[in-house]
DNA sequence: TGAATGATGCGCT
DNA sequence: GCGCATCATTCAT
């Protein structure tokens, strides 16, 4: 059984929102190639006043997709050469947002492979620069509608994963938030050193 | 096993 | 100009 997520889904806290997406199905369909990986690994960016959210400094061009409606994909480019892909959450006028940071390939892995040839199929989407090199998103899918038929998030049916949560990676403000959920017993997280294991949750 | 570093472009002060 | 929600590679222990 497949179910799209519906806006609903990314309307409420963002905390909640994220530790959902756990066990999910990331689908992106262009005209030529389909794309699907199970959602492993996401961190939460909650309004202006978390320092590390890219809305902390308020409204500019870049983030005013989050302050939009929930249900929309946020996507920027960072580091000279890397893309980031965000689920905006929370009702408009609330800037949030979900970071997915790791998935494990399940459909167009060939595709994936292609982009990264070095890249065994267990790291090949851990990292959300990975994973948006392999998926082949960039900022021209910035603001997708991820209830369209393009880029959504699918229920499989699987149970919810026991649930791991540790500080978020590669920022300096914020660091006392344990905002990053990771799948506790998947192998494709990315920074496996990181000891969230040892912060665990629920089933 | 972990620290340091270069690649690289854009948003913001 | 500086810093950045990254990654792969190099170098030291």
């Amino acid at each position: 059984m497949k179910k799209k997520l519906t806006r609903s889904f990314y309307a409420r806290p963002t905390l909640e929102v994220a530790r959902d997406l756990l066990g999910k199905y990331i689908v992106y369909r262009t005209p030529s190639e389909l794309f699907a990986a199970r959602i492993v690994e996401v961190e939460a960016y909650v309004g202006e006043q978390d320092p590390a959210c890219h809305a902390a400094p308020g409204p500019t061009p870049r983030n005013q997709i989050m302050y939009g409606s929930p249900g929309f994909a946020y996507i920027y480019f960072i580091y000279g050469m890397y893309h980031c892909l965000n689920f905006v959450t929370e009702p408009k006028g609330h800037p949030a947002a979900v970071l997915l940071r790791a998935a494990e390939p399940d459909e167009g892995i060939p595709s994936m492979i292609e982009r990264a040839p070095r890249s065994p199929h267990r790291t090949i989407l851990s990292g959300p620069g990975k994973f948006c090199r392999a998926f082949g998103l960039t900022v021209k899918q910035n603001g997708l509608d991820l209830t369209g038929p393009t880029l959504f998030v699918e229920d499989r049916g699987e149970a919810s994963p026991e649930i791991a949560q540790s500080p978020r990676i590669g920022i300096k403000n914020g660091v006392e938030h344990l905002w990053r959920f990771i799948d506790r017993n998947s192998e494709a997280v990315s920074c496996p050193r990181t000891m969230a294991r040892r912060t665990y949750v629920r089933t």
